[in-house]
RNA sequence: GGGCGAGUAGCUCAAUUGGAUAGAGCACCAGCCUUCUAAGCUGGGGGUUGCAGGUUCGAUCCCUGCCUCGCCUACCA
């Protein structure tokens, strides 16, 4: 609705500017004034308008107000000048309301312009150990994200890319070969042991990989000696074809269906898990590397510290003229002098494929079930009936801060080749870590240097083992949410109770990981992930749930509600001080698609949570304002159970967007 | 050294990307459950937006300089 008559008002503006004043605006700026008093839409065109016009704001503001009061515009009521200049649009708010109820679906208008087919890359943890808080931020941010996409009318395809043949795999087969003593049956039966014994493999792996780390640095007389083992062990897992890798392939296999598992507990899913062992062994590089050669983007060093091997300039070091004798130091080595290629390099081919630029594709099998779909992984020989993917239109890349020069460097490799539509469809959909607050940090046991307690986030480390494992955290959360339940609720089943708590506790921690803006560091603390309270996953799940028992108690629904208010005359009843809760409800509420369409073109979930929240709180001002099954006159009643309804349909429909789902009751 | 990001209430974060009196949550204080769920609501205190200049009708936001913090900057992946 709101977005609507935005559109319908900045068509009217500029009609008018052509015609008053000549003049076109790139940018028709339309704010959304701080107070409902001062309207609903408000303009600062005037200001801009004054430099040019040669005119004071406030006589501009008032030409401006007399041509739009001249002929009715459709769904407002007035416009008024305000302050030095300001425009500010009244809606006429009976009709916005009537119109916005009968909007059950996101209207065709508020769709994607026109629909893409995107890719969204997410998660993509090393295999080689538990998942931690951090992954969380990244997966559900991911996911979020993929929702959003979807909901704007968007094909999207999500994928969940897996290193399975690094140094961190690579670390972990070390220290079951090396400091375990295993061959790959012994780690056959240590993965049976597991099983039986309940245990996780991942978890397994996170105390493993901590063990070896320090094993590297242990003995200094040892340490150049296991750094080669490492390496070794590396390339073994690389080349493929022998027992190292054997072992490297079965460990991340069980570790990364670990991660799925886990991911599955917040509702997240893939479509599709290429695989770093494929892109090696299916020789996605030497394509890459030709099409590079070709286009001019690799040159061949033969001078200072890169001498011997290919290079590419790196974005944004343009020399001067005066600069350019002798080698660019600051060149990104993609092939080293050895001829082995770098990991850029690799990923400059992967993401050629994921444009449909590269000529080749992987091979397909599936992997894991969920109940609607299937989710593939990538295979040297796949499976002969398969889907196919790649060949996105627009790509995002769900990736940490600290990665931007990597990202930016395949960008300026697409840019280099001429893909510059491609490279204006990559987005580097960047977030900031989680760290943990130093209290946190000693809460979970680790030694905290005196000097670094003062400080206001410490960073977790998979090599020292430090860290909150996200199972972990969800454990504890499904715990705390389901005592709160079986202490409100204890007519209820045990079943449900669980199934109740299940989704508190998703709630609230996806709602934790989305209410902040993507370039600011989480400082991790219990207290703050466990308060169900306030700006939380729970309040906004607690204000739906008091519609639902609005409408248990009515005996109506939220659908049912919303039709009857056509049937109703509302004029007036949204107008005046003793109705503004009412209005402000129906206000919030129609911004649904503004802020859809606000999140997708910053990458920002965070808008929306915010939105949702607004709303919740919204809702409960004016649930307690505003008496609903007591209301004697029968078209305000109507009116007030439409109010609770829209407040639903719009609550309900952000959560889902968010991957929260708000139980019957709690 | 260079690049990126951050610095806003006691704490954790927002601020519609340059707009009206800088807002929320937590914490603290005072109230509100025989009326639709108190995981809630109302009120209160709390700010020189790191510092100094500049740009303009208007700056938390843009520019310059400085201070503090974090990250990135390998022929590691």
């Amino acid at each position: 609705m709101y977005l609507k008559q935005q559109t319908v008002l900045k068509e009217r503006l500029r009609a008018i500017l052509r015609e008053q004043y000549e003049i076109e605006l790139p940018a028709l700026v339309v704010e959304q004034p701080p107070e409902n008093k001062f309207g609903e839409f408000a303009l600062p065109l005037a200001f801009e308008l004054a430099k040019k016009l040669r005119k004071a704001p406030r006589k501009i503001a008032e030409e401006i107000v007399a041509r739009l009061a001249a002929e009715p515009l459709a769904g407002f009521a007035s416009f008024e000048v305000a302050g030095a200049g300001y425009i500010n649009a009244r809606l006429q708010r009976a009709e916005a309301a009537q119109a916005l109820a009968k909007e059950m679906k996101l209207a065709p208008e508020e769709l994607a312009a026109k629909p893409l087919h995107a890719l969204v890359e997410h998660t993509s943890i090393n295999p080689n150990k538990a998942a931690h808080v951090g992954h969380l931020r990244n997966a559900i941010l991911g996911d979020t994200f993929v929702r959003l996409l979807k909901a704007a009318g968007n094909r999207v395809d999500v994928q969940n890319y897996i290193d399975n043949t690094g140094v961190q795999v690579a670390d972990i087969v070390v220290g079951l070969i090396h400091l375990e003593k295993m061959r790959l049956a012994d780690v056959g039966a240590l993965m049976e042991r597991l099983t039986v014994e309940g245990e996780r493999i991942d978890y397994y792996c996170w105390d493993l990989y901590a063990r070896v780390s320090q094993w590297y640095e242990a003995d200094e007389a040892k340490k150049a000696e296991r750094k080669q083992m490492r390496l070794d062990t590396l390339h073994a897992i690389e080349h493929g074809g022998n027992e190292t890798a054997e072992i490297a392939d079965k460990i991340a296999t069980a570790v990364l269906r670990r991660h799925l598992e886990t991911m599955l507990r917040l509702g997240i899913e893939y479509d599709f898990l290429p695989r770093e062992s494929e892109i090696l062994h299916l020789h996605f590089w030497n394509l890459a590397f030709e099409q590079m050669k070709a286009k001019g983007v690799l040159y061949f060093e033969t001078e200072g510290k890169n001498k011997g091997c290919w290079v590419m300039q790196r974005p944004g070091t343009e020399r001067a003229e005066a600069e350019q004798d002798g080698p660019d130091e600051d060149a990104k080595v993609i092939v080293r002098s050895n001829g082995t290629v770098t990991y850029v390099g690799k990923d400059i081919a992967y993401h050629l494929w994921k444009f449909g630029l590269l000529g080749k594709d992987f091979g397909y099998r599936k992997f894991f079930e969920y109940p609607s779909h299937s989710c593939w992984i990538s295979a040297e020989e796949g499976e002969a009936d398969h889907p196919h993917f790649g060949d996105a239109q627009a790509i995002y890349n769900v990736i940490d801060s600290r990665q931007a020069d990597p990202q930016a460097n395949v960008v300026g490799a697409l840019m280099g080749m001429g893909y510059t539509e491609q490279a204006a469809r990559y987005t580097h959909f960047s977030y900031e870590m989680v760290a943990l607050t130093p209290r946190c940090a000693m809460e979970l046991g680790y030694a905290v240097p005196e000097e670094d307690q003062g400080r206001a986030y410490i960073e977790v480390s998979g090599r020292k083992g430090f860290g909150v494992k996200a199972d972990d955290l969800i454990d504890k959360l499904v715990a705390a949410t389901k005592s709160e339940v079986d202490s409100r609720h204890p007519e209820l089943e045990d079943a449900e109770r669980a199934e109740i708590a299940q989704k508190i506790a998703v709630g609230a921690l996806r709602y934790f990981m989305l209410k902040y803006t993507r370039n600011s560091v989480i400082a991790f603390d219990f207290k703050d992930a466990l308060s169900f309270e306030g700006e939380t996953g729970p309040y906004l799940q607690y204000a739906v749930v008091r519609t639902r028992s609005i409408f248990r108690k009515a005996e109506t629904t939220a659908e049912q509600a919303l039709t009857e208010l056509a049937g109703v005359e509302i004029d007036g009843m949204l107008d005046g001080e003793e109705n503004e809760a009412i209005w402000a409800v129906w206000l919030r509420a129609g911004k649904t698609s503004l802020l859809l369409e606000q999140c997708i073109q910053t990458a920002e979930p965070a808008y929306l949570a915010k939105h949702a929240f607004q709303l919740a709180q919204e809702f409960s001002n004016f649930y307690r304002k505003h008496h609903i099954l007591t209301e004697e006159n029968a078209a305000k009643k109507t009116l007030l159970l439409a109010t609770a309804a829209v407040t639903q349909r719009e609550l309900v429909r952000s959560l889902q967007w968010l991957g929260i789902d708000a139980p019957e009751v709690m």
